[in-house]
DNA sequence: CTTGGAATTGAACGCCCGTTCGGTTTATCC
DNA sequence: GGATAAACCGAACGGGCGTTCAATTCCAAG
């Protein structure tokens, strides 16, 4: 038995990259091997060969497909106008597109340390792209008055990290569903600029 | 050559700890190996297992000693009093101890599903009790009328992310000081919770 | 119906892993 | 100063690692 009846490289490549994605998710690159990653798809650990040179080049290529994603659903999704709109937009934004894949999200913030330099510097780049969308967003509105802000670069990570610590506690079925879970981070996020309309 | 002259448990063994933590802070737990820990410390890796029964043990032991010096420093730096003021030393404690403890930071955050199941428990039981400190305080504020939230469970944890973020950043020498990052994320905090007093 | 490439197996390679253990040197205690 | 324990070395164990490769089977095109 060499070539099982029914393989195809375009139904076996995908799944190797979502198996992959599942596995380092759950327990890290370091700790998951490739006969693991092969096991999950039900193909030998030599075939993932023929989908990825190496193991490296799979993680690199999860990290880089997320982030491409990420800045390309944010480029469709900004409003633009002003300040206040586009901080709203861009917290609903990031909440909803978090929740939405959080294996990829996890690997792009933990896994960062397990590149190679230059798939790191790859990686880096692109992530700053997205860390400057909100600063600039913030930046705009101190200097429209409409937020205030000591700091808005050390505002505009604090921002990040907080609405990506969503991924942290947030579980379907539970107390709250998504669209509660936005609209409440959305209003943090208000308040933390400065720019607080009202709770309750 | 077997036991070399001046060696000490006393002295071997916290610098047994010292490099297990840098090394798991920087690569992970899983890409760390024993061998590469004893090297650290400058003898065989047989050597390292009179001071850890195993690699688990010695991972369980780096977090819980982290979060048990964690909240016993809160113990000690609770001012009491009103939910502002709570806040504001809240705040200014987790950014100085998060600064000064980077590693241990990071392994605490990054190296939960590296636990077994047993060990993870433990760790997150302690991790909870931490967490439960900015929920009271954000409960009596809005109690108080002093803070304005919706949700103050989501955003104890959203302060919690936020601030814990300081780490992914800051470097010692860089365009702010740690009093300065203080300051600005006490400030940060007091928006977030619907309190702010003023920023410029 | 043949042919050639695509998809995969399964064995193998060398290496490193966590852990154990007998032996050896150093410190400590009486 | 002789015995006992502490601290460590260095080799070894079985096993898993990432990766390679010849062989094999399936599929599609001619």
């Amino acid at each position: 038995m060499a070539r099982p009846s029914g393989s195809d490289a375009g139904v076996t490549g995908p799944r190797v990259h979502a198996a992959a994605e599942r596995l380092f998710a759950r327990s890290g690159y370091a700790a998951v091997s490739m006969r693991q990653i092969a096991a999950e798809v039900g193909i030998g650990a030599g075939a993932l060969y023929h989908y990825t040179p190496d193991k490296q080049t799979l993680l690199r290529r999860l990290m880089l497909d997320h982030l491409k994603d990420l800045l390309s659903a944010w480029a469709e999704a900004d409003p633009g106008g002003d300040p206040i709109t586009r901080l709203d937009a861009f917290a609903r934004f990031h909440i909803r597109f978090h929740l939405d894949r959080p294996d990829a999200v996890f690997i792009a913030y933990m896994e960062l340390r397990s590149l190679d330099p230059d798939n790191f510097s790859a990686v880096e780049a692109r992530r700053k792209c997205y860390e400057a969308i909100p600063e600039t967003i913030l930046r705009d509105g101190v200097a429209a008055g409409r937020m205030r802000l000591a700091d808005p670069k050390v505002a505009s990570v604090a921002l990040i990290a907080m609405l990506t610590g969503v991924n942290t506690w947030y579980r379907d079925g539970g107390r709250l569903d998504r669209a509660a879970v936005e609209g409440i981070y959305a209003d943090l996020a208000m308040g933390l600029v400065g720019a607080r309309r009202g709770a309750g």
